[in-house]
DNA sequence: TGCCTAATGGTTTTT
DNA sequence: CCATTAGGCA
């Protein structure tokens, strides 16, 4: 038997060895998919001798490619190297690049991030002399988005309404001078990627050639979260040899709101003629119990096409309900469970806590902490996102292209130098009459040397951005950020802010450059431009490093495509899971399909939970349990005891229940009197709460329900210069970290650890309390 | 120009 | 509740 064959069922044999025509693979959760397209494109490359340049592979993250692309490598060797692997939107800016010119871009136009695009926005809102607040920038950004991804014209979107007519015809106003924005910047955004791509196809018969010619055999993983454009785009992609094998799941859709179609696997033998389809039914990955369970919900769906996941593998535990009184409550629950599975030996690494809003996360974060349980949060505040990194970033990018105006407009006065705002409205009024960038009207107006203070300044700053740029060609990217940062006096000024900010922010650049020289060791070739692409397009799933032993924490959606051994589907509560919006609009089924995406990550346990009371805006709010839960068979699911439900007054503190109706109570005393309050009012001391029942002095009465902010009497022990417990919930900084807020204290006196989450990483970390500095 | 305080409004999900 | 921003002051 030939080896890449050996390890493979019947069905993934079929999979790997046929490779004349169109292909559809409908894989069922942990059927195999991964190993099936590996040992594809292996034998590929080593038995049918494709040369690894031919073959092209799309992935939904460059995590799931770099994967990928290791097993290959495994299987084949250093062929696996030459790969053409990466999502859409990396593959499609690499080939934009290239022909660049043919659609009158530059060939180092623009990627621009979410944030970016707001910028842009905002200033057209502003241009347009429309209400910020009425027309919020991002709010503009995601709805054109959303319309373009779901490829529908602007016209369409603004005939479509019956109500607001006039807030769609302004907004259209705002997407139509964004485009000419975009354009004028040399820039593209994410859905500009696709959209481009697809003209270029389209318009440009010999590049469709030319790819054509060039991709022999093109791999689709995660067809279903694909969009309208991008099954377009492969159709151009793949010539007439048809050789094309896309895998995916209808059940896993969890992208429609981004304008993914489920349609394109139905679809999928229309494009391509004489499709042949496979179906890999058989899970690995889970227990009995977990796929019977999965398949109860999923079932619940109309719209998908019937079919039944089965597994040799044992029937395993039931999965486990937990019910928690509020989301700090949940939090301790799960807590504990995780240390019991630890301490069972089960690595941190291999559980996993899933939630559906980024916001849930934070609850388990403190209270992990608190734990001492070591956590990463998987997309919370992004590396990429944080203010010096874009700022570095952005000053790299005005050196690669001047007609990067957001970059300029971002960097022009940071340090302070001079160009405040007037100057830079002065700018662009005539940029915007001349329709030419910011850094080119600044340098006529630098050799006019008008005596005017802001001129002089703005002189020295395109003196300082024409010497980058002369520098850049010959220069590695680490070294010209050093230059930059160096003579631009950005690192001048943060040196001069207080000490422990600056440190940290430094710390953040130190890593940044040592990123750039990694860049450059992997790309040595690599351009300025190579480098600003890459950086773009990365995602926090793709900076996820497995290697410490941590408990991941993510949404649903970042779990995508991972498995674990035990997972925690949380807040599992009507409103929030199914998610409100999508409960009134009819889509209630992409919210299934994202808890049987859940459900499926898991090889052992699952154990689902929900809160009874959840805070919401500071407001406290009240919700069932999820239909979903109940649609899990009582078989498969044990309820455990139900903790003896406890009276509202136990449960909130010591306060009567709200009558039917009225404004719910002040939230538990949670943030104000410190990280303590929690803990002891969940554990049900009521008597202690009681201590001042809505008495005089309190500082914030809450309108409508009369009821005050109990307010605990501090514990009289003024903190002392000692880290001890008395330092849980202050303020603290750290030389590298900046500062932070104490959450727990484990130990006194030199050798105390303290868990801190620092407010410039939103990381929650431990270290010794005797490398921190109680601020006021 | 820059820093501080007050008010305001925001929670889906992401390439 | 929180983070971000607008607006006033030094």
């Amino acid at each position: 038997m030939d080896p890449i064959l050996e390890s493979l069922n019947e069905v993934q044999r079929e999979i790997v060895t046929s490779c004349d025509g169109p292909m559809l693979v409908l894989a069922g959760a942990g059927s195999g998919k991964t190993r099936a397209v590996t040992h594809k494109i292996a034998w590929l490359l080593s038995r049918l001798h494709y040369m690894p340049w031919r073959v092209l592979a799309m992935t939904f993250t460059n995590k799931a490619a770099g994967e990928m692309r290791e097993r290959v490598k495994k299987l084949v060797g250093l062929p696996a190297e030459g790969l053409d692997m990466g999502t859409f939107h990396s593959m499609c800016a690499r080939m934009l690049r290239r022909h660049a010119d043919l659609l009158g871009y530059t060939s180092h136009f623009l990627i621009f991030d979410a944030d970016d695009s707001a910028v842009l926005m905002r200033q057209v809102v502003d241009q347009l002399n429309l209400d910020r607040k009425r027309f919020a920038p991002k709010a503009l950004c995601g709805a054109y988005d959303s319309l373009r991804s779901h490829g529908k014209s602007v016209e369409h979107w603004v005939k479509s309404s019956r109500h607001e007519g006039e807030w769609r015809q302004k907004a259209a106003m705002a997407f139509a001078q964004y485009e000419v924005q975009k354009r004028r910047l040399d820039a593209m955004d994410f859905t500009d990627l696709m959209d481009r791509m697809l003209d270029l196809l389209t318009e440009h018969e010999d590049v469709r050639n030319l790819y054509r010619e060039r991709f022999q055999y093109v791999l689709v993983d995660e067809m279903q979260d694909t969009n309208g454009v991008q099954l377009r785009l492969l159709e151009r992609l793949v010539g007439p040899h048809m050789r094309i094998c896309a895998v995916g799941d209808d059940d896993q859709s969890i992208y429609g709101w981004r304008g993914a179609r489920v349609e394109n696997m139905l679809e999928f033998g229309q494009t391509f003629p004489g499709t042949r389809i496979m179906r890999m039914e058989q899970n690995y990955r889970s227990t009995r119990t977990i796929i019977d369970a999965a398949h109860e919900v999923i079932a619940n769906n109309r719209r998908r096409h019937a079919k039944k996941l089965w597994t040799e593998n044992q029937d395993g535990d039931e999965l486990v309900l937990v019910t928690a009184d509020s989301e700090g409550d949940e939090a301790r629950r799960l807590s504990a469970l995780v240390k019991k599975l630890s301490g069972d030996g089960t690595a941190l690494r291999k559980m996993a806590v899933f939630f559906r809003t980024n916001a849930q996360s934070r609850s388990f974060e403190e209270e992990l902490a608190r734990q001492g349980i070591p956590h990463v949060v998987v997309g919370g505040m992004r590396f990429y996102e944080r203010a010096e990194v874009k700022d570095t970033l952005a000053y790299l990018r005005l050196v690669a292209n001047e007609r990067d105006d957001v970059s300029f407009v971002r960097i022009a006065n940071k340090p302070a130098r001079g160009i405040g705002d007037n100057a830079l409205e002065k700018l662009r009024d005539v940029a915007v009459e001349k329709n030419v960038p910011l850094l080119v009207v600044a340098r006529e107006l630098a050799a006019t040397q008008t005596p005017e203070r802001w001129v002089k300044s703005l002189a020295a700053f395109v003196r300082l951005v024409d010497g980058w740029k002369s520098l850049a060609p010959g220069t590695a990217v680490a070294e010209l950020a050093q230059e930059v940062l160096k003579t631009s006096g950005y690192v001048q000024k943060m040196e001069s802010l207080d000490r422990i900010e600056a440190e940290s922010r430094l710390a953040n650049l130190d890593q940044l450059i040592t990123a750039m020289t990694e860049f450059q060791r992997i790309h040595p070739d690599g351009s300025l431009t190579d480098y600003l692409e890459q950086v773009a397009l990365i995602t926090d799933i793709d900076l996820w490093q497995e290697d410490q032993d941590r408990l991941p924490l993510m949404t649903v959606h970042a779990a995508k495509g991972l498995e674990f051994d035990v997972v925690f589907a949380t807040g599992m509560e009507e409103g929030l899971f199914p998610y409100e919006s999508h409960v009134s609009s009819g889509e209630v089924e992409e919210e299934r399909r994202l808890f049987y995406v859940a459900l499926t990550r898991a090889r052992q346990k699952v154990v689902v939970s929900w809160a009874r009371s959840r805070a919401r805006f500071g407001e406290w709010s009240f919700s069932k349990m999820s239909r979903f839960v109940g649609e899990i068979p009582d078989g498969l699911l044990s309820r455990g005891e139900l903790p003896k439900r406890r009276s509202f007054a136990e449960v909130m503190g010591g306060e009567a229940p709200p009558p039917l109706g009225a404004t719910p109570l002040a939230p538990p005393p949670r943030g104000a009197a410190a990280g303590a309050s929690a803990h002891e009012v969940a554990e049900g001391s009521a008597s202690e709460a009681a201590a001042s029942p809505g008495g005089g002095g309190t500082p914030k009465a809450r309108s409508g329900s009369g009821r005050v902010e109990r307010r605990r009497p501090r514990a009289a022990s003024e903190p002392t210069a000692l880290p001890g417990p008395s330092w849980t919930g202050k303020k603290v900084s750290h030389r590298g970290h900046g500062d932070g807020r104490v959450l727990a204290v484990v130990g006194s006196g030199a050798k105390a650890l303290a868990v801190v989450r620092f407010d410039e990483s939103s990381m929650v970390t431990t270290v010794p309390a005797a490398s921190l500095t109680l601020l006021p």
